[in-house]
RNA sequence: GCGCCUGUAGCUCAGUGGAUAGAGCAUCUGCCUCCGGAGCAGAAGGUCGGGGGUUCGAAUCCCUUCAGGCGCACCA
């Protein structure tokens, strides 16, 4: 069996900043592999820079995927105007310089692209001996910091933190397996008024018990809050008190700050037990409290007002930003200060952004937080622009998403028009994937079952939520996302499990070569590919789909969209099955062969893998 | 009123300048001596909300219009 080293095309670098969808940073690590695309790119821009005038040079050759060919070049119609020649004149010129790709002009003047076996098969082979899958680092030396989920103290996590966990969660983990730096912030609501109200009422119903009772705790905190909460409107005398224990809270008070952090300190723990549930990467040492920006808070104001970006206006002190309008026509505020004195989110959402660009040294900072907020963020920035807080440097931005909704299309309620429990979702979405597994036959203990419906259940919730387009509302259907077939994350998993399940077989096989990829471990160059051979199509088109991983991952990361990711994972997988299906692996008649289709059947699920840890959505052995 | 988001197959959705607009579900037809059929191949189904414009080329960019959602002073 012969082995090759990695052949690649011989062609110059690729123009630095061209053909990039980003431009590359500096100190970023260049991966070892390059894309099969990329060096495409590379050679028809070598090509196309040689056919056309010196000041032409370094055009877009617009490379694509295509279906008459493994792709097509379409820059030759571009530029065939500025350039006087007709575009199938050019084409015919760039294909004959060409060497190592087939080209031939179609059409118009688009170039279709045939790129050799050898050429896929050393790609596949590549990929699989780095550890990293080939994947570059585009984003090494930027640091990010990402604000998201952010519950109340004192209240349940329920549907409306969903998004923000589940997509700010993704978004940490594509951002930093790039190469960021990356900081997770949870800006916890747990300062305010409504402690006050809380903590009066507990002190004067001594006898209500709330703390320590596990899971029960937020829900028995929830009900005190409620309670407290009618009192205040109800009993002038008792919204007094509470008025005064807002003033104890803020002054220090020894008793009252106690019992505020007894309630921080439980409604934490129960955050981080549905944290760990899910599978988002939040712990305690994410905790970014709205407390601990209370003392900054009356300096913004002062800097505001001094620099004259903040005015009072009936009491309050507000900030406008150019443009934005209410229905009356007059110009819309930005409340840094209530008329109570009372300090508005607005203030520390301010406080935040200096601290994040201060002390953090953020280049990028991220808010991910529902559409609703867009006006508010909106003014923020421009406030914080100006006040000299967000220097142009630093980038801020909101990363707005959609509602999720009931099956009536209204903001999903219980049926008594009540909030949703997070807790309850993940019960249900567990219950249907329990009763789709439950019917399917397996062999699994019931400790195993537990986990997989636990797996599954997650990947359902979590993969619905981030495989729609992030701006858009989507409606929260249970059964649709416990779907084992089409665009779910149970289907995915199912995908990567019976891949694993292929190379369990055939590690049992042949014991002493394919060893180490049983325990599937990257060290996968154990598996000799053989690049002279033929690829079928269905393998070609395969390995193509596998080696656009890295480019998705930039997309990702660019437009802040996980749903690209899950689009790509479920290509990947439908491609796998097409292969699988037409290409017999461990009965396949040739060694040789058969190594291949098990490199191809690695880095399948290799990919899957990464790509569904990116998602945060786990990847069992077996289904 | 102003601003933002959305409008693509019966349903749920991909597709941010390239050739006949793609999946899944649902419907219909093939392929089962099948390495996990949770599959594969195929058929049918679309005025890409409407109308202008830019371009060699538009679902995609610009303008306009219609429809729906959301936001617009002391909640966050």
């Amino acid at each position: 069996m012969k082995l090759h080293m990695f052949p690649r095309l011989a062609v110059a670098p690729p123009i630095p900043g061209r053909g990039l969808t980003q431009p590359r940073l500096e100190g970023s690590r260049v991966s070892d592999v390059v894309a099969i695309k990329d060096q495409v790119e590379a050679a028809v821009q070598a090509a196309l820079s040689q056919v056309l005038p010196a000041e032409l040079a370094g055009t877009d050759p617009v490379v694509r995927r295509s279906d008459r060919a493994d792709f097509q070049a379409n820059g030759t119609l571009a530029v065939a105007k500025k350039a006087a020649r007709s575009p199938r004149d050019i084409g015919a010129d760039v294909a004959g310089r060409l060497t190592g790709l087939t080209a031939e002009v179609s059409g118009p003047g688009f170039l279709n692209i045939t790129v050799p076996d050898e050429l896929v098969w050393s790609a596949v082979s590549a990929r699989l001996a780095d550890d990293r899958l080939g994947l570059t680092t585009p984003r090494s030396g930027e640091r990010v910091v990402v604000d998201y989920s952010a519950p109340n103290v004192a209240k349940e996590m329920h549907v409306g933190h969903l998004r923000s966990s589940v997509i700010g969660d993704a978004l940490v983990r594509v951002l930093s397996h790039l190469g960021a730096d990356v900081t997770r912030q949870n800006h916890i609501g747990d300062w305010g008024t409504q402690f006050g109200m809380l903590i009066q009422y507990l002190d004067e119903h001594p006898q209500v018990s709330w703390k320590g009772r596990g899971a029960e705790t937020m829900s028995a905190l929830d009900g005190l809050y409620k309670t407290a909460r009618a009192e205040f409107e109800a009993d002038p005398a008792f919204a007094d008190r509470s008025r005064a224990r807002v003033v104890a809270l803020q002054s220090g008070d020894d008793a009252t700050l106690s019992m505020w952090r007894d309630l921080v300190a439980e409604s934490e723990k129960a955050f981080e037990v549905i944290y760990d549930r899910l599978g988002i990467l939040l712990d305690g040492g994410d905790f970014d409290g709205e407390s601990r920006y209370n003392d900054a808070l009356s300096d913004v104001v002062d800097h505001l007002l001094r620099t004259g970006i903040a005015t009072e206006s009936d009491g309050a002190v507000v900030a406008f930003t150019d443009g934005v309008t209410g229905p009356d026509g007059d110009p819309v505020p930005l409340i840094v200060r209530k008329k109570d004195g009372g300090f508005g989110y607005a203030a520390t959402d301010l406080a935040t952004l200096r601290l994040r660009v201060d002390h953090y040294k953020a280049d990028r900072i991220l808010y991910v937080v529902d559409v609703w907020q867009a006006l508010h963020f909106r003014m923020v920035f421009d406030i914080a622009r100006r006040a000299g807080w967000l220097p142009d440097t630093v980038q801020a931005e909101h990363v707005p998403f959609g509602t999720v909704l009931g099956t009536d299309g209204r903001p999903f309620k219980t049926r008594s028009g009540k909030t949703v429990r997070l807790a309850d979702l993940l019960d249900d979405a567990e219950a249907a994937i329990r009763a789709v597994l439950e019917a399917k036959e397996h062999d699994f203990a019931d400790a195993e079952l537990d986990a997989v419906v636990h797996a599954a259940g997650m990947a359902a919730i979590k993969y619905a939520d981030l495989s729609n387009t992030r701006t858009k509302d989507y409606v929260f259907d249970v059964d649709q996302m416990v779907a084992t077939t089409g665009n779910t994350g149970v289907y995915l998993q199912y995908a990567h499990a019976r891949v694993r399940s292929i190379l369990r077989k055939a590690s049992a096989a042949a014991p002493a070569q394919l060893e180490p990829m049983a325990a599937g471990s990257a060290a996968a160059n154990v598996m000799p590919v053989d690049i002279t051979l033929p690829a079928h199509p269905t393998e070609k088109a395969l390995a193509l789909i596998l080696d656009a991983f890295d480019a998705t991952l930039r997309d990702v990361a660019l437009a802040l969209e996980p749903h690209r990711l899950c689009g790509y994972l479920y290509d990947v997988a439908t491609a796998f099955t097409r292969f699988y299906d037409a290409c017999p692996v461990m009965k396949a008649d040739d060694d040789a062969v058969r190594a291949n289709r098990l490199a191809l059947c690695d880095l399948t699920g290799q990919t899957l893998a990464t790509g569904l840890d990116l998602l945060g959505i786990r990847a069992p052995q077996r289904m």
